[in-house]
DNA sequence: GGTGTGACCAGCT
DNA sequence: AAGCTGGCCACAC
């Protein structure tokens, strides 16, 4: 119905303001809980545009892959990114987030897909 | 309306 | 081992 008239960004935008306190996501598993196949890249610059959305998006919980902080320079300055993952107990280490799958959050597992 | 690009991912050389 | 290219799709000019 009309839930379909979101644009994708909203998507990404709605899953990564779900991600919980003290946990990060990837920009694949994003990609992945969303359009399945969909290119990660997407997902990525959707985060560029964040500041359009109407509220705040917790981008500092999603990084890549490897759990490293590859976008931390569009924050305004590359150490807002590691000062909230830090807040949120999360531990930094050379732009890399320590123990990253311990606090990996796959929204396709958590969201199960299909919790509207 | 075509071209370029983008905070990625995975495979190939 | 490490670097690079292709691919994915949506948005801006």
């Amino acid at each position: 119905m009309m839930a379909g008239s979101e644009s994708f960004f909203e998507k990404v935008y709605g899953v990564a303001r779900q991600i919980p306190f003290g946990r990060v996501t990837s920009y694949g598993a994003i990609a992945n809980y969303l359009g399945g196949r969909m290119s990660a890249r997407m997902v990525g610059w959707a985060m560029n545009n964040c500041h359009v959305h109407r509220y705040p998006v917790p981008a500092h919980r999603v990084v890549n892959r490897n759990g490293m902080l590859t976008g931390k320079h569009h924050f305004g300055s590359p150490l807002i990114m590691q000062q909230l993952l830090e807040a949120e107990e999360i531990t930094i280490e050379n732009d890399r987030i320590i123990h990253f799958e311990e606090h990996f959050w796959d929204p396709s597992i958590e969201l199960k897909a299909g919790n509207d």
